[in-house]
DNA sequence: GTGAAAGCGCTAACAC
DNA sequence: GTGTTAGCGCTTTCAC
């Protein structure tokens, strides 16, 4: 834990620095003779040697360094993303930098600019609009990025998603399953494919298990939040259209909208059954618990580091970007239940 | 977002580069004349000028790299901690390196190397244990170093944390309040600070609120996971020795216990009450709601970041380190109540 | 197979 | 006030 320099190991393994560069590094050993591999390699051990990362990268225009931009790692479906790419980059030698964005457009511009500052090989971006000119102007720069969680309009980026549409399918095909017959969708926010595909798949899957199109409404909600699931959900129900289910954009939407209807006198799952997305920790704890889709994150963080630092060995040419879509589980919990014979009837106990 | 270089901004600004680096550069912008600052600053906009932080480091021995170092951040505990630092580093113009140790410390020395081979300023370290060689080593290569939630025996290292004996003592009030004279610790592991305070804060309220040695019993977990929590319950269960109440290590241990109670036939909080520690999210919404102890944990990181940036510009001359511990507050919720009339008696309602 | 030398982009000591 | 120069630690041509 010193700061042992290349030129101090090749003094200490009598050889030019240039020498003991070679030695060391992986590719070029082959140039070197064993005998003296061993002895650069003995004295770098000995001494203790870390490369300076950052003289390298000066050199070589290669960082190591990959940037990973998240909204809000506060947000439990972001940890485990970052967890999984993580745990790929450093085994691989790279090192991560991340950045939270706290939603904030301005805020993810600069920080993104200062990391190229920092000489980032390329970037995993969750933040992704489905419209973003900053996406844009990466790709114009030739800076590898790839997107995760969310996609982007144009099929230019390539990604690591959770199938979002397998995802509300189950969902819906669950719900028909007990009886239900008129369901509301509380998307998320329409500028993320993850708000947009849900809601189509919303329609699509209403449309192939039989429910009509005054049956199978959407209502949006202006973000992935318990306040906002809450609004849509009140909007709804002051709308007086009957309903007996909720296909929720995410988990913090499904339990906004819980509590809308608890306070509104309806109770989950006797009166109105619930569905939430991504399963996030603790959700199978609540009262009732959830049931949701469940996205195998850790493991989407993962393909998404693999993806990148393949894009990145390929220097430049580039294939058509791969697409990668997880396939998703259904989790059957307490909120969902057996259609009530006549929808929209509050129940007695919860009015007391 | 291109790679012009400070050669380019000077040669637009028809200067020397020395002179572009003086006029680009806070501290030394004095001497260059206004005139020519002018002309430089807008040259470097108008070609969309980033510095090379990699070549600056190399000059300057300084990188504005900062590690921060948690053993899971897809543990609720540490993402608002890294959010909290991040955002006061990134606006100080610090850059975040994550590293997620998963708890294991080979894993962890390596990351810890391998960053100081990219020449990060210091480190926030959240893994710290009581006796910790690493903080040794580090300390002893003079490398700053701030600790966050945890802190380490030696008193060496500044650190920011919660206040844990405070929030144990609020929970053993809490609990006498009302009218529990039996009362189990399920003590988070010993080989960490929180672990070894809270345990140590737990025997000292006790006394002071008059519970005899027999009725304060201390029960270790191995790990703060669900698993060891449960674990320890069940262990203290099948010691038979009556109790009412329960204050665990932090809020996974207790939701550990609470299953093990269930299992057991016991009712939180009707035969038992029970409190955790950290407020992690949406604990307020189990069944029952967890009753725990809150802490700061956002104002935790930021502080700690403040504390790094201070240590980094006193550049070796230092104080005394500088510890702060943070005010924390008892949240009380469904899962604490008066304690029942005969101890260890189980609900006959959980048994059917 | 190894040594010599140049240079990645920047800043700071030294001239003038 | 500005130009000149050297060099941070490394890799990589180019010699031999």
């Amino acid at each position: 834990m010193a700061k042992v320099k290349l030129a101090d190991v090749a003094r200490a393994a009598e050889v030019h620095p240039g020498t003991a560069s070679r030695a060391l590094n992986p590719d070029q050993r082959g140039q070197v003779s064993a005998e003296t591999v061993d002895r650069v390699v003995r004295a770098a051990q000995r001494l203790g040697y870390v490369p300076n990362a950052q003289a390298r990268a000066l050199r070589t225009a290669r960082s190591h360094l990959v940037g990973i931009v998240v909204p809000d790692i506060t947000n439990p479906l972001f940890p485990p993303i970052v967890r999984g790419a993580e745990h790929v980059l450093t085994s691989a030698g790279y090192t991560v930098l991340l950045t939270d964005t706290d939603n904030d457009r301005e805020r993810e511009r600069r920080q993104i600019e200062s990391l190229l500052g920092r000489g980032v090989d390329g970037f995993i971006i969750a933040t992704a609009l489905w419209d973003d000119p900053l996406l844009t102007d990466l790709a114009e720069a030739g800076v590898p990025v790839v997107l995760t969680n969310r996609s982007a309009s144009g099929g230019r980026w390539p990604y690591v998603a959770g199938d979002d549409q397998a995802g509300v399918r189950l969902s819906v095909q669950h719900l028909v399953g007990l009886g239900h017959r008129s369901i509301v969708h509380l998307a998320g926010p329409q500028n993320v494919s993850t708000g947009r595909d849900r809601a189509r798949a919303f329609r699509a899957a209403a449309k192939e298990f039989g429910i009509g199109n005054g049956d199978a409404r959407v209502s949006v909600c202006l973000s992935y939040s318990e306040a906002h699931g809450r609004t849509a959900m009140e909007k709804v129900l002051a709308a007086r259209t009957p309903f007996t289910a909720v296909v929720a954009g995410n988990d913090l939407i499904a339990l906004g909208a819980l509590d809308a209807l608890s306070d509104a006198g309806y109770a989950c799952p006797e009166d109105v059954s619930v569905v939430g997305f991504n399963d996030m920790p603790f959700v199978g704890r609540l009262q009732p618990a959830l049931t949701t889709v469940r996205l195998p994150l850790q493991r989407m963080g993962a393909l998404a580091a693999d993806l990148l630092m393949t894009e990145l060995d390929a220097e430049g040419r580039q294939d058509a970007p791969t697409r990668t879509l997880l396939g998703v589980d259904l989790v059957v919990r307490g909120s969902t239940a057996a259609a009530p014979k006549r929808s929209r009837s509050r129940s007695r106990s919860r009015r007391t």
